[in-house]
DNA sequence: TCTGGGGTCCTAGGACCC
DNA sequence: TCTGGGGTCCTAGGACCC
């Protein structure tokens, strides 16, 4: 049997909670009201009866909700009650699966004897997340994590759904096609032009069928999600890690020197966050998203890994020349690295082009930074005194 | 609904190999 | 040079999730 539990608008709540007098009434929590450009990330469910909801625009939802209480994400302060709501979680199986800062997977086989039936098991989870941490969560029990997902985000706020074994298929097809988890927008509309309105209609269809309006994969899914049965979505090591950086800008960049430090910005971040996670990569990536939100991206594997800042700019920069409609101005700009692996490539050492010192310079100031309470080191182009305006 | 940031997976086409 | 079948790797783009 497997929970799964679910932070009831978690951001808001923790915002609810440290502040007693935001309690009972509209949090939205996200980007300034006042900037453009800036999206509400998670509003409280007194919010919610104003419409507003999370990734609406915030002029948005200061236009639905004028007198709304905006704050700003402390995500610190996040993951700290995180931690205390998984550590409880930990409590009640070995086998805990985080899936993000506010839902896990707990599996409950073989708990039985110790703690009882696995819906009481339920019941008092919730009831100790709330007594230790002052936070609600809603919970779905079922026999596999799919049915778990599905049913606690049907029983929210604070609520707890089980769906029996061998009642899957049925809970399933009870339900409007929006509560196909794994479905979203594109394919809703799909659905409907090719004439399926409800969970159930999908069911009376064969996966080949299926697959053949839906892909292989699309299809399969479909067939399984519509009876109930396990779908594989959860494998818990995906091979294909990835690491980036993006930002959206306030106003959109035109002037190459603006455009450049922007993205040596993000090439310095990206390098940090590899290094200091232990990850090694060839392959990079460069996003471009214009001021009309057509986005496009370009992306190049090289023969060894991609050690340096100094190098992935120069790699970024070249990507981005050969991408950049000139003179088109420029909303968003992102850089990853993909198929990140834990081990240096060992093909590198052919291709070594003798970057020894910069390798440890580097190192050894992204060890530095990654002190607390130091100066941090950093180019002086970064520097925010050196950073020309990009408002006007 | 004028739309953030960090991810994952799938698809289709091309290059290249045997 | 009017061209099979299988496989792998890479790229660009899209859909989805929280």
């Amino acid at each position: 049997m497997f929970l799964h539990v679910d932070l009831d608008a978690f951001f808001a709540s923790v915002e609810q909670l440290d502040f007693p007098q935001y309690r009972g009434k509209p949090v939205i929590v996200g980007g300034d009201p006042d900037s453009r450009r800036s999206i509400v990330s998670t509003c409280s469910y007194e919010a919610r009866k104003y419409g507003v909801h999370s990734a609406m625009s915030a002029a948005q939802a200061k236009l639905l909700c004028p007198d709304g209480i905006f704050v700003r994400g402390r995500m610190s302060r996040y993951h700290e009650k995180s931690r205390e709501v998984m550590s409880i979680f930990d409590e009640f199986s070995p086998d805990v699966q985080q899936m993000s800062i506010d839902e896990a997977f707990i599996d409950l086989t073989g708990t039985e004897r110790l703690f009882g039936p696995p819906e009481e098991t339920a019941m008092r989870l919730k009831a100790e997340v709330k007594a230790r941490t002052g936070l609600t969560v809603s919970a779905g029990l079922a026999s596999n994590k799919y049915i778990a997902k599905v049913a606690s985000g049907i029983s929210k706020p604070n609520g707890f759904c089980f769906v029996k074994p061998g009642e899957e298929a049925q809970f399933m097809q009870s339900l409007p096609l929006e509560k196909l988890w794994g479905a979203g927008p594109k394919t809703l509309t799909k659905l409907r032009e090719s004439g399926f309105f409800s969970i159930k209609e999908i069911a009376d269809v064969s996966e080949e069928a299926l697959q053949r309006g839906f892909g292989i994969a699309g299809g399969s899914f479909l067939f399984n999600a519509s009876h109930g049965l396990a779908a594989e979505t959860f494998t818990t090591e995906s091979k294909n890690h990835s690491i980036s950086a993006e930002h959206t800008y306030p106003y959109d960049l035109t002037d190459p020197y603006i455009i450049e430090t922007a993205l040596m910005q993000l090439c310095e971040e990206v390098r940090f966050r590899l290094e200091t996670e232990g990850f090694y990569s060839k392959t990079v990536h460069l996003k471009i998203r214009y001021g009309d939100f057509s986005t496009t991206g370009v992306q190049k594997t090289f023969q060894s890994d991609v050690d340096t800042s100094d190098f992935l700019f120069k790699a970024v920069k070249e990507l981005f020349y050969s991408k950049w409609h000139k003179g088109y101005g420029i909303r968003l700009l992102g850089v990853g690295m993909s198929n990140c692996s834990t081990v240096p490539d060992s093909q590198g050492e052919l291709f070594d082009f003798g970057n020894d010192n910069l390798r440890k310079l580097e190192k050894t100031i992204i060890k530095h930074n990654s002190k607390k309470n130091v100066p941090k080191i950093q180019k002086a182009r970064l520097l925010p005194s050196a950073m020309p305006k990009t408002d006007e």
